[in-house]
DNA sequence: TTCTTTTCCTAGTGAAATAGTATGATATAA
DNA sequence: TTATATCATACTATTTCACTAGGAAAAGAA
């Protein structure tokens, strides 16, 4: 019942060329001094994003990435879920290649379907905005301690 | 972001208790066979339900296992985490042995916390009683079809 | 006592997932 | 043409998962 670090790390890159916007592309590089995961394993992990269509990438000198979209207009679940797959905490009630001989008298099949959607909805309640805004104001606490 | 079988058969072996209680020791064989697992991988599950004080068991001869208490007072989420450990989805915020250096000025780490807590909450709003009825329901409904 | 049945305990194992590394090709700007 | 960056794919070590295996110990029945 763990989100794998490719979940985490791709949910802090979003941050990251949320709070850096500036209408340049970023380049892995500094994401990656920042965040402090190395550009090899960040560059799997963007890959993954931009065919999901939530980057734009450009090559070469001076590329790197920027957000495809306004910050407000992610939400974080669907960030997840391109690393993820789906959040249901079950196969039975998510993949048809998995179905379980049992559903029909089975009573967790409900239950678990019911985790999954509390899941699916907390994470769907937050944009990529709150979570970089949330961020400066924690910057700003300890740096004022 | 799964539970594991163990979680998942751990919930349906205490399903199976509650419903065929009837006073008796009940033995896994039995429990094996409805629920197509085996013995030998249902007596490491139900080890840890009796070490956690969930069971109570029996050797030898007419011996089994029986629910320690009225199934109306677990919660579902009691016995997961018996297999499961916390049901957490990050170590950060849960595992006191695996901090994150940049848990500061973290944006994400209160996301997970109030994830941990959606979690949580949710399977602790089921008791053990509440799947148990709904089972015999789902299998009043098959059969009157 | 001896036999059968059951739990209890520990170790082993094959497959898959996880968390990365490594190598090199391709594109872009200076 | 060179430096810098992404893009694509393959490889690898470790851990986790989902079991299986073998036998000891307890309890009741014969």
């Amino acid at each position: 019942m763990k989100i794998s670090t490719k979940g985490r790390y791709a949910l802090r890159v979003m941050i990251d060329l949320t709070q850096h916007d500036n209408g340049e592309y970023i380049a892995l590089k500094d994401i990656a001094n920042r965040q402090q995961v190395t550009v090899k394993y960040l560059e799997q992990i963007v890959s993954a994003l931009n065919k999901a269509g939530m980057l734009v990438s450009m090559r070469g000198n001076n590329g790197g990435h920027r957000l495809a979209r306004p910050a407000g207009q992610y939400t974080v679940g669907e960030i997840l879920r391109v690393m993820e797959g789906d959040l249901s905490p079950v196969d039975c009630v998510s993949d048809p290649a998995k179905p379980c001989p049992m559903q029909e008298t089975c009573a967790t099949i409900e239950f678990w379907r019911g985790l999954g959607k509390v899941v699916n909805d907390y994470v769907d309640s937050f944009t990529l905005q709150d979570l970089a805004d949330r961020d400066l104001e924690g910057q700003q606490l300890s740096y004022s301690i």
